[in-house]
DNA sequence: TAAACTACTTTATTTTATAAACCAAATTAT
DNA sequence: ATAATTTGGTTTATAAAATAAAGTAGTTTA
């Protein structure tokens, strides 16, 4: 009747992170900062989780000096978020 | 770009109890248990929380000899499950 | 060259969820 | 009759998670 709901995604944090990475090639921490208005720590734990589930993968890079940290999701995030959603709308009814 | 999650809904078990009280009239402890698999000790602890926050009411009663524990969802909890709903689908664009 | 800013990571604190233990009464079995 | 089990929970303890604070390393600006 309520099948588990990836624990990974159920946060609204990593959800929003997911969110934002299915629909963009790659974005960078800065801009996922921005959008999810998260402090740096937090965005940073959560990157990290969803990169050792294997949801994305983190690509360390420089923008001329200054270092950056491009974000993308993998196909296993792909389905996995798809997953949740359906999961989800189990809940929700919709 | 993304507002809150009602923090009293984005929990599973949470979620999973409002999704059964927003579809009958009322419902008591044993069936909330049966439908999500919930502990007795998870349960209750939830159920209290949301009739602290006023999502529910919690009316106990007996059952002949047996103690019988009712909840049934109020109108500011569908208001908030239906607020949740609308919130999340935003975050999963759907 | 000192202050402030970018881009993070690490660690600590608080909150939350989960699980374990407990309680009281009712029912069933001996 | 009484001992064991079941029902219907609550309370307390433990584990996990989220949030916040502090720290690191280097860069840009005044």
């Amino acid at each position: 009747m309520f099948p588990e709901l990836d624990p990974l995604l159920h946060s609204e944090l990593r959800l929003a992170v997911m969110s934002i990475l299915i629909g963009v090639e790659s974005a960078d921490f800065s801009f996922l900062r921005e959008q999810t208005g998260a402090t740096a720590g937090n965005l940073s734990v959560g990157l990290e989780k969803l990169a050792a589930a294997g949801y994305i993968k983190i690509e360390k890079t420089f923008r001329g000096k200054m270092p950056r940290t491009l974000c993308r999701i993998t196909p296993q995030g792909t389905q996995a978020f798809q997953e949740y959603v359906d999961v989800l709308k189990g809940y929700l009814k919709i």
